[in-house]
DNA sequence: CGGGTCATTGAGTCAGCTCAAGGCTCGTGG
DNA sequence: CCACGAGCCTTGAGCTGACTCAATGACCCG
């Protein structure tokens, strides 16, 4: 709420014009083991354009690939619809992480991706991404590994999904964001979830409903505390309990 | 059953030395949108070895990463281990189809991957690869395109887990076999299944006993025939009516 | 102040789970 | 050549966790 609008605020102002070498998630995106002057040949060809705001795409299902995205600030939704119209969320993105991989099989998007809040983002047009790769060995390493980690994130939701019940998955997913706030230099101990009771119960196979009864019995056996979006975890050893594995 | 016995012949003779431009899956593997020259180069790195027997490892999860493989014949599980030591399939691989991409992130396979019935697999050690990639921009176009399949296939089924009840996910595996299987020339509409009731439930997040009720309730509604393991489908549009959407 | 969105809470239902028993097939050994 | 045991699959009966439906509360924005 008011803490959450006062972040806003300074995404704004770190975001734009601040180039690879500068940018603070530099340790944990895309040029993680580059040399400085590959930095900046990738730094080349990144765009970066105004923020985007909640609810407005990155880019829809079934466009034409042409580029990933680095997340520099906010909180990106990638989802596809199915036969029957609904929603499936596949995956939440975090600054510093990369989406728009699914893209290249066909040549086509297969998810939508939307801000759940206001975002900037980096574009990496893929065709210039190919090519500095083949120049850049550890670029297309980097890349591969990315890939890569994507898939095996995916799995590791598969494996939730079939085997844990609702307190379980619940537990699995704020331990998820926990550790990839930390990853950015934030608490892992108290965020704020970027994301509706509803996104998550899609994402986790689970109903609002459940969802929320989940939350509250968490809070209530003192596990973690919520108050609408704001978590903050009280025993840590006590939610891992419940989680068995962490998903994404 | 006597039909499998027969099958299983015939690959072992197609085994082995075949190379890649010689072999019957050059159009859905790795090669594809290579030119014959740099076909060759890339089959200069395989290694092929003999059949690997049921139930042998290809590699096991934690195993420092070395190679991806390619099917050549036969069939493979991969799967994890959660916390607690249970088995989660996070796949099944058919000729013409490769595995270990998992294994990218962290350098060590997050997956073991063991044969169901007797397999050839084409070795293609990394490190050759990645450098032959940064060569061959086709090859390496290729890699990243695979990955991504990988991605959304994994994405698909995380959908279907989440929004489909035991009639429609079982309904979408079948149409998902029977499609990779026409891929690789041969039949969609009879095939023997290479994995067991238990593996299905376990990869679809159901029990072995609902896998078996489901497939006499598919046969007793004359959409399926089934035998143990052999399947022959009856009505096709009755089971994609059931599936709504495809698994894999 | 009113309408819309999002979240919470309660009550009843049901799909798929658990537990249990029995059948089929194949390989081994007497 | 048959008997026996081990796997794998099928079928039945009863239970339960999450879903559905419904109502109410909290907050935001015009």
């Amino acid at each position: 709420m008011k803490n959450s609008a006062d972040k806003n605020i300074i995404c704004q102002q770190s975001s734009h014009h601040v180039n690879c070498t500068e940018c603070r998630l530099g340790s944990i995106c895309l040029p993680i083991s580059l040399e400085l002057d590959d930095v900046q040949k990738l730094d080349n060809i990144i765009q970066r354009s105004r923020p985007i705001q909640k609810t407005e795409h990155v880019y829809r299902a079934g466009e034409q690939f042409k580029s990933v995205y680095a997340l520099r600030s906010g909180a990106i939704k990638a989802f596809t619809l199915t036969e029957d119209g609904l929603e499936q969320i596949t995956g939440f993105y975090l600054p510093g992480e990369i989406f728009g991989m699914d893209g290249l099989t066909s040549d086509a998007y297969s998810n939508s991706a939307v801000a759940l809040s206001t975002s900037s983002v980096c574009e990496i047009p893929f065709s210039h991404f190919e090519e500095l790769s083949t120049q850049m060995p550890s670029l297309q390493r980097r890349f591969f590994q990315l890939m890569s980690k994507e898939i095996t994130n995916d799995q590791q939701l598969i494996s939730v999904l079939n085997k844990n019940n609702a307190v379980e998955r619940i537990a699995a997913f704020l331990l998820s964001i926990a550790a990839r706030n930390e990853k950015q230099g934030l608490s892992a101990r108290e965020f704020h979830l970027p994301m509706s009771r509803s996104d998550i119960g899609n994402f986790l196979g689970l109903t609002i409903e459940t969802v929320s009864r989940v939350f509250t019995r968490l809070h209530k056996s003192n596990i973690i505390k919520t108050d609408k979006k704001y978590i903050e975890i009280l025993d840590l050893d006590a939610l891992k309990g419940v989680s068995i594995s962490t998903c994404q």
